[in-house]
DNA sequence: CTTGATCCTCTAGTAGCTAGAGGATGCACA
DNA sequence: TGTGCATCCTCTAGCTACTAGAGGATCAAG
């Protein structure tokens, strides 16, 4: 029969939390290492028992993260998030730059595709020496 | 009058093949490291001595680079360059390998980008109590 | 009581560089 | 011939966001 303590009631290890957030172990100590995840209470030995609290605060990184912010920007955001009183032009702000960043990137690769596709689509398939490939890397006058 | 010595015709020191290359002076000492661009002779004074050889395998690396080839992909095709004998396959392989990683990351990023989107599009610009962007990571029932 | 899972800390490794310290050399100009 | 700045050398450490593993303590179930 578990007592349950009134303190510690909800309380999780680490795993668990990792379980129930999908994000791994060792992740979750390294979040709290760079200050992104407070610090949980202890068991007397020494093992980390997070609450509710931490549980959504880990899911909001983990969204975040799966969105492709980086982990200075989702400091930001759950800075604003703890502060909701702030005005909102902020957290928009960050996910706007991330927006365009995105943009570009997708740009980028598009590019990055096109001359791919046109390398590989002239290849014939016979000896290096003949291979469009090899030849477009060694052509230095080729786009991008 | 600078006699031209017969062996160091055309040597030039790393600074210079930077220059011509576009590729950073400690950039080209990593890829001596890492063993993609061979050790090239040193003067007394132990500066490195480039030829055009040189040069030519530089300028396919950073192309290689810029068309997103990682760097064990850059040195499986330096050595097929090596051996024009060989057949060509295994090039194409790499990149079109390297070609399917593009287009599926293109693929995540406009998933990336509709949901950014999303998110900032819906957002007033009020408070952060208010914010369609932190309320949205804060929901993890989104989609991705 | 034992066994296996989980936890702890710490170090080192991944990719592809970049930055800086501290010192030697080369080159142009007066 | 000197002087002074640019360039070069090696070595170490740092960046992002983790991941892997060593070596050891603890927990929970049977």
């Amino acid at each position: 029969m578990t007592l349950p303590s009134p303190a510690a009631s909800g309380l999780r290890p680490i795993g668990k939390l990792a379980a129930a957030t999908g994000v791994k172990v060792p992740t979750i100590r390294f979040y709290e290492e760079i200050g992104l995840l407070p610090a949980p209470p202890r068991t007397a030995s020494d093992r980390r028992m997070y609450d509710d609290g931490a549980e959504r605060r880990l899911s909001f990184i983990r969204h975040a993260r799966q969105l492709g912010f980086d982990l200075n920007a989702i400091r930001s955001l759950l800075d604003l998030s703890d502060h909701p009183d702030r005005p909102c032009a902020q957290a928009n702000a960050i996910a706007e730059r991330h927006l365009a960043e995105v943009k570009q990137k997708i740009a980028q690769l598009k590019a990055l595709q096109r001359e791919l596709s046109r390398m590989t689509a002239e290849c014939a398939g016979g000896q290096v020496s003949a291979c469009k490939v090899i030849e477009a890397l060694h052509d230095h006058t080729t786009s991008l």
